[in-house]
RNA sequence: GGAGAGGUACCCGAGUGGCCAAAGGGAACAGACUGUAAAUCUGUCAGCUUACGCUUUCGGAGGUUCGAAUCCUCCCCUCUCCA
């Protein structure tokens, strides 16, 4: 089960921005089995693509036969980290933050196994929930220089805007929590993106004074994409891993629109594919580039949705854009279908209208601004003029058209807006 | 507490009494071209309206005026310098 090489393969697949004392590290990971942590903040009720690149990072470890502790911050949530942000953070509330919690913890069991103690999950609130301040501030306040905190760039950013005392603090919370782990559990690695490496080595020096041990980090680096943006927006907001929130067939679209400089290193950062597979990727263009994404897409979206969500997800997107054969030699290891896939709308997103309402003769600008695909009745109208509206593929070119009992084809009516957007009205 | 600067639409940012639903840029969306990519060109980008037009918007609340993002009063917030 144990692997001694994650670090190179860590390395070889970009996973590694900045690492502490890395031959020691390299070392350690040889040796034996290694407890490392990530932690996860629980401001929302699902975790999203932002996330992907520190819980895949973690799914490495652990294919190697290292043991991963999660840890929610729900008590550090409580205080906001202030790195990367410009403006204080919204603070949740106790209650909101155990129902985050709960719910991140289900999603995390795709990726990782916790059976037989294999994976750890904790919440910080534990041992900061019930922390005595006078005790935290002789025991740990001490080991730190408030001089040498305000020369980093992290707060440095934020003295310019306004810094408040609890987020100041949030780094000896979190070093705390490196300082716990390692204590409880052995834990000697942290990993997090980049933003969070002064964080995290307040942690590594705390566990250095304290307990005169080495301790390491290990940051990923901040993805964004090609065009320069933040992984993990699109028109509908952010790309979340809960099937409710976000589609498997919408994350399906997600990672197959990804633009073409992107493939190679998303099939090395979001798919467990082998990187002598993904070498090859690296020089495709065209046609064969996009079957990589066909294929990018389909095992991301394994990953977070499984197998079979995928398969639905690959047949409508198939149905909805036109099929496409992947070679059977492309990125060989993937389960992906091979061949002609057979085009099944059955995940593309819909709605359900009764016949009573269609005969009704509702105008499909009210109907498009009621299924909230787009912002306004005006805004629906705009996209007609501008003919970006097409009803059981045909385009829309009058703004009044009102849905009738003749567009029902076999059950339904298609809409489309733009070239991907695919809705579906299903007529009962 | 004192002195100064500032708060404009998703973001940046121009606008100092009517021609301002507010320049310009970015982002976003649509069309053309393509490969469900990128680049490029074109259009759109507060709400309601087929349209004429109406309503709401320039930190907040009042006021002056025929008319206010623009002038006045009070308040809130941010930044810089001083305490």
């Amino acid at each position: 089960m144990f692997r001694n090489d994650v670090y190179a393969e860590l390395n070889r697949r970009g996973f590694i921005q900045q690492v502490t004392e890395p031959e020691k590290l390299q070392q350690l990971l040889q040796a034996g089995p290694v407890t490392y942590y990530v932690g996860i903040d629980p401001t929302a009720d699902s975790l999203h693509v932002g996330h992907l690149m520190a819980i895949m990072g973690m799914m490495q470890m652990q294919r190697y036969g290292h043991r991963p502790i999660a840890i929610i911050g729900s008590g550090t949530a409580m205080v906001g980290d202030p790195s990367g942000k410009t403006e204080m953070r919204q603070m949740l509330s106790r209650e909101q933050i155990v129902a985050n919690s709960r719910k991140i913890k289900t999603q995390l069991q795709r990726y990782l196994d916790f059976s037989d103690g294999k994976a750890l999950m904790v919440d910080n609130y534990d041992w900061l929930g019930t922390l005595n301040y006078i005790d935290f501030l002789r025991d740990i306040g001490r080991y730190f220089s408030v001089n040498r905190m305000l020369t980093y760039e992290a707060y440095k950013q934020r003295l310019e805007r306004g810094l408040s005392f609890i987020e100041f603090n949030y780094q000896l919370l979190q070093a705390y929590d490196f300082l716990m782990l390692y204590k409880r559990y052995g834990c000697r690695l942290q990993m997090g993106g980049d933003d969070q490496w002064a964080n995290i080595l307040a942690g590594v020096d705390l566990i250095r004074r304290i307990e005169e041990q080495d301790a390491f980090c290990l940051t990923f680096p901040l993805l964004t994409t090609a065009s320069g943006q933040k992984m993990g927006k699109t028109v509908s907001g952010a790309v979340w891993l809960d099937a409710d929130k976000f589609s498997p067939y919408d994350y399906y679209q997600y990672w197959v629109n990804s633009d073409d400089r992107d493939v190679a290193r998303f099939l090395a950062f979001f798919t467990l594919l082998p990187m002598e597979e993904i070498e090859a990727v690296k020089c495709m263009q065209g046609a064969e580039l996009n079957a990589a994404k066909a294929i990018l897409a389909f095992e991301a979206t394994k990953l977070t949705h499984g197998e079979a969500a995928a398969q639905e997800a690959m047949a409508a997107a198939s149905a909805a854009f036109g099929g496409r054969a992947l070679p059977a030699d492309l990125l060989a290891s993937s389960s992906a279908p091979r061949g002609q896939v057979k085009g099944d709308d059955a995940a593309v997103p819909f709605s359900v209208m009764t016949m009573a309402e269609i005969a009704r003769a509702p105008r499909l600008v009210d109907v498009l601004a009621e299924l909230k695909l787009v912002g306004s009745k005006g805004d629906a109208r705009r996209l007609i003029q501008g003919g970006g509206v097409y009803l059981n593929q045909g385009r829309v070119d009058d703004i009044n058209l009102c849905l009738a009992a003749e567009q029902v084809q076999e059950g339904r009516i298609v809409l489309r807006l733009g070239k991907k957007r695919h809705h579906h009205l299903l007529v009962q």
